[in-house]
RNA sequence: GGAUGGGUUCCCGAGCGGCCAAAGGGAGCAGACUGUAAAUCUGCCGUCUCAGACUUCGAUGGUUCGAAUCCAUCCCCAUCCA
């Protein structure tokens, strides 16, 4: 069986590790208990947390033991790395809640039973209970403020200001892997690469207080190759919940990503052999295109799974030009509530079916010639919907990617 | 705590009494071209009951016929000093 670490390797996961060849060497004789750190802020999970859990299910079917940390007690104070905004307090309620979404929605990827089962654990649990002038004798004396400034993410956050409430993250951070690491065995942290700082004073923290081997590994951030994060839509984030982003504003999304990221993304946040991948690569040009709806199809059936990704797909096709099923479509189903409110007019359908974020929206759509009715240009801003047709549906589209079938009760 | 400079529409950033819904750029959306890609060119880009009206320029209160622009107080940020 080939070493996790050279998977993770090939596939272009890794990007930074404290140890490399001591971790590796580790990874292929034992099974390693490592954690991932999520925080609760949002009721679902997003594909930014995709690739971080695409890991973690490369590294479980390996015989790894992955650990799922929430950031319940962390989420109360602002991570420094990257976002400027603080986070909101979240109640325990919510956080609870919103770990049993992200638990369901991990659910497809990792394996929750068995012997590598993988745990859930928040961290709220032994930070809330933390007593200040303990806390700084026990871990605030293992870190040294000159060592922390030269760290990346403050350096940045140099420039626009830093509190001491966000600088003592790390410690946060670095305190919830020791405690992984006493009552778990966990020698292994991962994530995003923007936590190589937070990780890596982890490792450190253990290695100096217990003695013992603890490994920091970060992976590549999903980002263009423009370098933007990937995975924001006009609508904000591309969650993993169907009724936030629906399934087929999923799969479109990956079916138009720039031939630029196709491969990378096939890599990341797919698990098809790597050969098959640069076949399909090999080529370029239009015959990306191939690989897009592959990436889409495959990636949409990890998610939400092959039926629906199935139906997507179809959608997706008879809107594009190519057969399949017009029922797939994403649908508005007009009761006699929403008919009376938006008197079939087309303006208000166009709002009411998310095309148009605002009626002046919809309204200049209309006159820029970008609305059609069943294919047929709507310029009239007034323009009324036919109500005898409502019954068959009728196809409203704007733009070149924007469909909705309408249908009236 | 003191001094100085700031807080403008999704982001950056001009404006510094009327010609301001507010320059320019970025992002985004739409049109042409394409491969449901990129690049390029064009249009749009606060809301609405849309040739008009309404709400926005950190917050509140004031001066003025009229304020993003002036004054007062407050909040926040940056830099230097303590």
């Amino acid at each position: 069986m080939t070493n996790v670490y050279d998977t993770l390797t090939q596939r272009g996961y890794l990007k930074q590790c404290s140890h490399p060849e001591e971790l590796r060497e580790l990874l292929g004789r034992e099974k390693v208990a490592f954690y991932i750190g999520y925080d609760p802020t949002a009721d679902s999970l997003h594909v930014g947390h995709y690739v971080q859990l695409m890991v973690m299910a490369h590294m479980q079917r390996a015989g790894h033991r992955p650990i799922v940390l929430l950031g319940g007690g962390t989420t109360m104070i602002g991570d420094p790395s990257g976002k400027s905004d603080m986070r909101r307090m979240m109640t325990n309620d919510e956080i609870d809640s919103n770990a049993d979404i992200f638990k369901s929605q991990m659910s497809r990827l990792l394996d929750f039973e068995g012997e590598n089962a993988a745990l859930v654990v928040n961290n709220a649990q032994w930070l809330r209970s933390l007593n200040f002038l303990d806390f700084m004798r026990e871990i605030g004396i293992h870190f040294s403020v000159n060592r922390m400034l030269t760290a990346d993410c403050y350096k940045q956050r140099m420039e626009s200001g830093l509190t001491f409430f966000e600088m003592s993250y790390m410690l946060m951070q670095s305190y919830d892997f020791l405690v992984l690491n006493r009552r778990f065995g966990c020698v292994l942290e991962m994530g995003g690469d923007d936590q190589w700082s937070n990780i890596l004073s982890g490792a450190d923290l253990i290695r100096r207080k217990e003695q013992k081997a603890a490994y920091a590994l970060t992976n590549t951030l999903l980002t263009t190759s423009e370098g933007k994060k990937m995975g924001k839509t006009e609508k904000g984030a591309l969650w993993l919940d169907e009724n936030k982003t629906s399934v087929y504003d999923f799969y479109q999304y990956w079916r138009n990503v720039d031939d630029a990221d196709v491969r990378k993304c096939l890599c990341l946040l797919t698990f098809l052999p790597m050969q098959q991948i640069d076949e399909l690569c090999a080529e370029g040009g239009a015959a990306l295109n191939e690989a897009k709806k592959l990436l889409a199809l495959t990636l949409t059936a990890q998610v939400h799974g092959t039926q629906k990704a199935q139906k997507a797909a179809d959608a997706a096709a008879v809107l594009f030009g190519g057969g399949g099923n017009i029922e797939n479509i994403p649908t508005l189903q007009l009761d006699a509530a929403a008919k009376a409110e938006s008197g079939l007019r087309i303006i208000d359908l166009l709002v009411m079916a998310k095309l148009c974020k605002s009626k002046s929206d919809a309204r200049r759509m209309i006159e820029s010639g970008a609305v059609f009715a069943d294919d047929i240009n709507v310029d009239d801003v007034s323009a009324v919907l036919d109500e005898t047709r409502l019954a068959g549906g009728v196809v409203l589209r704007k733009g070149k990617k924007g469909f909705v079938r309408i249908i009236g009760a």
